[in-house]
DNA sequence: TTTCTCTCTTGTCAAATGACAAGTCATTTA
DNA sequence: TAAATGACTTGTCATTTGACAAGAGAGAAA
């Protein structure tokens, strides 16, 4: 019944690690140590200034974002799906999180801590390459995203992520959108209309 | 000998993870996995279209950089110093580098391969622990900078720059830094212009 | 239905920034 | 020494972008 509900986790561990052969023990040590959590849109995964635990997202979607200088929430990441949320200078550091993660969807998934992840990761060679596969993962995520920031106009941007990630336009608002490709929602807004004319 | 070379890098590595406890063997095991190299002035370590290594910088100054969509070099990084250098993207997933990195001044450091830091992972737990540190420390830096482009002014960024690594501004060419502010060599001068007034 | 609220669009205007060109200064080369 | 090169600054000008405000449209609540 506990193997049911995290079925999916057990599986994107698997899958994220395909080349690693798994133990039933160590799946079920791994699973142990996540627990479940619930969210209405609207509700934060994360608030500013908490520490950030390790996420599994399991059903809806979820954003990250900071504010600037003149109080603008800057959309710094969407999440949806099965996938792992984290915010990793708060995580690794135990640092007061400078981030917010917010449901924009009704969201579940599962939960754990730095402190029972960390003796997993000394623990279980199957966590320990799942959770460096995580890392390095997001972290070229970040840079491939960084990059793009220099190297393609707003317009590419909004083209790609369009392409892409088309299911984003029907639960987050342009606004968030508009954010997080670097421009305000007025732009987006005239990006969206020129877009139309080719 | 070979340990007389090395032993910034084996220090380095001790310091990196202060709560481990090395032994020799690891030690020599994992020194034995570098091999020495050297640039001079405007040489690359990393070309774009090249795959990435895994760099020790022991001396001199190192900046990273790509194109946007003008043409112009943005420079993403600069990396001086006892510190290990690489392009994850490219490096972990051995795909051609979307960035360059050029040494700014002499330099001369150790590096190895994916191949032989795979092997190295898996064999030895001080140097999972230290490539586990690296990486972190790496994605953490990279949220950090990442957050100061949007919730500072490049004034502010200029200030923090000047305070922290003013070593910087002696090696560097001044349109390097202005790109790695996220402006231009001109709003550079009159930022610099105007920070000289207060 | 009417009203209210929220999202998105659009117009106007101001401010910030970049492109370009000219000029200064220091260093290198012939 | 003179000329050339490269880095940096500065002025002018054009463009982009954002701030602000008004309006359209959809959906929720009274």
């Amino acid at each position: 019944m506990e193997m049911d509900t995290k079925k999916p986790l057990i599986d994107f561990i698997k899958k994220t690690i395909p080349n690693i052969p798994i133990h039933d023990e160590a799946v079920q040590l791994i699973a142990d140590q996540f627990e479940i959590w619930n969210l209405s849109k609207n509700e934060f995964l994360l608030k500013e200034g908490r520490i950030s635990g390790y996420y599994f997202l399991l059903e809806g979607c979820l954003r990250s974002f900071a504010f600037d200088n003149g109080g603008n929430e800057i959309t710094t990441s969407f999440y949806q799906g099965c996938r792992i949320v984290f915010e990793p200078a708060s995580f690794f550091q135990h640092l007061p999180s400078e981030e917010n993660i917010q449901a924009i969807t009704d969201c579940k998934g599962f939960y754990s801590t730095f402190e029972k992840l960390n003796v997993l990761f000394h623990s279980t060679p199957e966590f320990r390459e799942f959770a460096r596969a995580i890392i390095v993962n997001e972290f070229v995520a970040h840079k491939k995203q960084m990059l793009a920031m220099i190297n393609k106009h707003a317009e590419e941007r909004y083209a790609n992520l369009m392409q892409h990630n088309k299911e984003i336009f029907q639960v987050a608002q342009l606004r968030h959108i508009a954010s997080f490709l670097g421009v305000t929602d007025t732009s987006l807004s005239r990006i969206r209309r020129d877009y139309g004319k080719k």
